[in-house]
DNA sequence: GCCCAAGTGCGGTAAAATCCGCACTTTGTT
DNA sequence: AACAAAGTGCGGATTTTACCGCACTTGGGC
């Protein structure tokens, strides 16, 4: 019974260091070994990166376009889809299921002050939703 | 400004398998190795929950305490304070650090359909800071 | 066409993570 | 009090991770 065949995209158990290229990969949507490298919590050395990047690739995460003479990483995985499984994770993880409890924390002053017109901005995201439910469909 | 006396919940750089443990634990408040073991994604044995345990005391992480014959493991850090970093993490990394965003994946029907009353609960809770801004200290 | 700079692929090494078994201790029962 | 069941604390072996250097390829300027 194999088991290795292909279950990339399914099974995503990221060690710390590839998590850290992923989430640098997300904040920038696409981005050369080199800028990676950049963002890199402790940079290690140009090669270590590329060698991250090709096991991310061999995992079936990442994938790479070939740019002049450079290579171009970014997530095969659409950033949309990316953070709403993120969202998720989140949700289940540290608020019990509950958005109203992730909205809470959201709004504590304590370490996320947000802006009146922040509040205000969701306040109208909150009434487009309330207008229109299942509007603008998703392909 | 010391920062290398006691960085345990500063410093926190978890593996996989130890990030998986503290979701577990996150998600209980408390448990045993027992019960973490049952929540673990590909059981492995007792003795090795047991020894990830200890590695995650030992950092500083959690902390255990004897009930009759056996050990309950805890998080050191909040579940409060937990919570925010992860959210606070989470902004950063896949909505650009707007709330806005987040807000509005969360209301997205695809994959986190909110009820209405949770909206409704949702717009009080902005009432709510609107009106309060900074009531309520943090202690 | 030739040379220089920049970039890539590979393979090997050290360190960390993960797992497990076994001997000892503790608790509840008869 | 002795037994059985359940739990704990190592120590160490095996698998993953993380890292790096070096030889080869590619692209552009002169």
């Amino acid at each position: 019974m194999r088991k290795t065949t292909q279950m990339a995209a399914n099974e995503t158990e990221l060690s710390r260091r590839e998590r850290q290229v992923m989430d640098v990969l997300y904040q920038r949507n696409r981005a050369t070994a080199q800028e990676v490298l950049e963002a890199l919590p402790d940079r290690p050395q140009y090669s270590a990166v590329r060698s991250l990047l090709a096991v991310l690739e061999e995992k079936g995460v990442v994938k790479h376009t070939r740019e002049s003479r450079k290579y171009v990483y970014e997530p095969t995985v659409s950033p949309v889809r990316a953070r709403k499984g993120a969202l998720k994770r989140l949700l289940a993880t540290f608020f019990d299921g509950s958005p109203e409890q992730l909205v809470q924390s959201l709004l504590d002053p304590v370490d996320g002050p947000l802006s009146a017109a922040e509040v205000a901005r969701v306040r109208q995201l909150l009434d487009e939703h309330d207008a229109s439910p299942q509007t603008g469909g998703t392909p």
